[in-house]
DNA sequence: TAAATAGCTATACAAATGTATAGTAAAATA
DNA sequence: TATTTTACTATACATTTGTATAGCTATTTA
């Protein structure tokens, strides 16, 4: 699930006030006019809000006026498409060090926002991306260094490669498959590694849907 | 043929600059900001310009500050795209079976263009996509199935993953090697293939820059 | 040939604009 | 519980900004 708790419920509408100026206007809101639209009586509250934004990564400013640009990460947040942009990508974050315990889509785990064809993506929503750290998928093909595609979900059937977390470790891409018993074995495609069993807590957060790598 | 009569020379630098700036920046520039970039010292020709513009339908002006925006019109007279969709895919076109003999980007040989992300290419041009028939190059984990992102060239340094074309044969996908008595081989990572031999022609045709598979 | 248009410079100015100062109140956090 | 953060109001101010006034020259049009 998308984390937006990084915003608050008011940061996170004049976020959206922006967006949905520029979408009409092709032209950027001043400080005055989206204290206008939220019904603010100074330009203060306004500033103060956008300062925030920046800070934390939503919008770019510079000094001049009627120059809020909205950064992926705001798009993402807002759930839309870049309003001046036909969209024939999606921009997919890229996660890094996933651990237990963390919200997979935690703002420290993004490390930037990578645009894919929305022919690969398929416009679904809720994929991510992560780099293959370690050779236990080599078997598949998938070695280190490789960019995983991968869709958010929290089950999988039998013979899916999966991303997922166990106990205190980071994330693991295995392939999947349920015991008679109910417990899991997560195998590695390389036989230099043996399965994982889990018969306790397995956080399954996505399954693999494509694999990409730049030839050195 | 586009009529850019309409336009002197001088109007037409000045809507180039704003459709570049805009470009560049994502917001309008300011008429100090065009007056700089043209060199000229007072604001009023950039104003007087832009009246102009606006009186002949190239341009949309609100009264408030930063907020041009170019018609489809002033887009045709530029010859350009509209400049707040950058362009951040490239349409590669997947390659069929590559024969010797035709030209490689011959229109038979294009089956679709495929929407590659401008991160990847790098917007250089004259890339095309190739799909991997057969296992010789899976010591490099490319396997069958896999999409290849080539960058069209015809030269290639030691060691590179290339495309080729060897005689009346289709395109092979191997790593190039030049012998100290000019021969050139082509070597396949599966150890169940032999490295090929040659001294006469062969086509390189392009440079494997990245690898994409979707995992069925 | 005269008038109009194009293409500027130089200066000025009011409005638009972003932000600062100062302060209040509620909610979240330590 | 004390402190910080959030979320504003009200006013003020220095810049930024678009445009106006006035004037100039070169080119085009009538």
């Amino acid at each position: 699930m998308v984390k937006k708790e990084n915003l608050t419920q008011k940061q996170s509408n004049v976020l959206k006030t922006v967006y949905e100026f520029i979408a009409d206007n092709s032209y950027s809101p001043s400080v005055r006019n989206i204290a206008e639209i939220l019904g603010f009586s100074s330009p203060k509250g306004v500033s103060d809000h956008l300062a925030v934004l920046e800070k934390k990564g939503y919008i770019l400013k510079n000094s001049s006026a009627r120059s809020i640009r909205l950064t992926e990460k705001s798009l993402w947040h807002l759930g839309v498409q870049n309003p001046s942009i036909k969209n024939n990508v999606d921009y997919l974050p890229l996660l890094g060090n996933i651990a237990a315990g963390k919200p997979i889509f935690a703002e420290e785990n993004i490390q930037e926002y990578i645009p894919i064809s929305s022919q690969i993506t398929g416009n679904i929503k809720c994929q991510f991306l992560l780099t293959v750290r370690g050779d236990s998928m080599s078997g598949d093909n998938i070695i280190d260094g490789d960019m995983l595609i991968v869709k958010a979900q929290n089950t999988a059937e039998n013979g899916e490669i999966v991303v997922a977390l166990i106990e205190d470790d980071e994330a693991v891409v295995k392939r999947y498959y349920k015991r008679e018993d109910e417990a899991v074995e997560l195998r590695s495609s390389n036989p230099l590694y043996e399965p994982i069993v889990i018969k306790g807590s397995l956080w399954i957060q996505g399954k693999v849907i494509a694999v990409y790598r730049i030839i050195p």
